[in-house]
DNA sequence: GTGGTCTAGACCACA
DNA sequence: GTGGTCTAGACCACA
């Protein structure tokens, strides 16, 4: 159900519903599943999916009405914050080193982000 | 010395070491620092150290020879891994979507890609 | 219509309606909208209203008079009660452990506090 | 306890050690006890303690070093978050509203803020 | 129905 | 020893 790289489940749902606001398939206002019939459906614990769906609001990504349900954000990209960006350019940096080390050409790369940017990463 | 980011210390100097060899500042047949020594230097456990020696090692970007020391190995892109490979992508999916969340331009991180393979990312 | 803080809205309404009876908008005697056209104009339930006049009534704030509405009281200040004040005290201690720890000036605190007994804190 | 206020304990717990941490008895570098020592002390569980921690650190308040322990952080006001200003001077107006109702005067308000920046809000 | 809190307790990685 | 993750499951407030 989920990848066994070593990411823990909240981390990989929370990049995975991440994706789908990115690629369009979850719009702004978009509610999302229930935390019980999502943890139903990956076969995760309500507290695990609580845990993402709670990551995920303390990014802006979503917001949840108590009572109501978690919805997806207007705006993710209002204020921007040097400091997380700095963060990814950092963690980018070292990955770009690792794919040196594997011999990806900066080519294969460029084509990499630009498929990223132009239906989602997949 | 080190950064406060969660990463263990011997993942951060296995970083750190493989930036100095893509970028050139340490070349093929260099012989790293003795064990002790970057302990010394970097205010490490020597296991912490031994532990990183031994991980670039088993990645072929390091070899050591008893007695003598730890070198940095001639080619470390003969053997191309697909698995590898393709966590590396994985994981730049990942980053890239975080990048795009936080406004990013794709512009933006093409040059990123462009600087780290034209001076090592620094 | 309403901040998507997590605070209930009926909590919410409660807070800009002694808002406008201190800032003096709202007069003693003065008549509240009827639930269902309070409803009707914010969007809400006419539950959701109906527990913000009790709420208000239970603190002495509004009174209502069946099959008339319900007006602002006359004075809210008369019955001094130590253990609502207390809880206030401590409340307001968090919030300026908050305050400290953002970096805010005793003299900034000071303004705000005169400004909200000067003009409603608006 | 625990004051029974209503808010959970990982909140009450989170304000606690922040008062401690403006007041000056917990100085930066200062190590916190450890989840399950302080779980034990408080007669919490230890997951509620290590809520408590994560939060603190995601506000730059401690920073943990794994399979060392939790720290104070040295300078917690070095970034200046507007955003986060900006809510607690909203927080700050309801409760001077509050307090207005209650028949607080100006001047009681300003001497227990004079207070908490000079003692620590006790 | 919906999210939030909390306990009990297991297992894991890192130092 | 230390923090991190996860499950199972209970209880609560809000809509």
């Amino acid at each position: 159900m989920f990848a066994t790289n070593g990411a823990p489940y909240y981390e990989q749902l929370v990049m995975q519903i991440k994706q789908q606001i990115v690629q369009g398939s979850l719009q702004p206002g978009d509610k999302l599943p229930s935390i019980r019939a999502m943890a139903a459906e990956l076969h995760l614990n309500p507290n695990t999916v609580s845990k993402t769906y709670q990551l995920l609001e303390s990014q802006r990504a979503v917001y949840t009405v108590k009572g109501k349900g978690t919805f997806v954000s207007e705006s993710t990209t209002t204020t921007v914050n040097q400091g997380e960006i700095d963060t990814v350019h950092e963690r980018l940096q070292n990955l770009l080193t690792e794919a040196q080390f594997l011999g990806v050409t900066e080519q294969q790369l460029q084509e990499w982000v630009t498929a990223a940017y132009h239906n989602g990463g997949k």
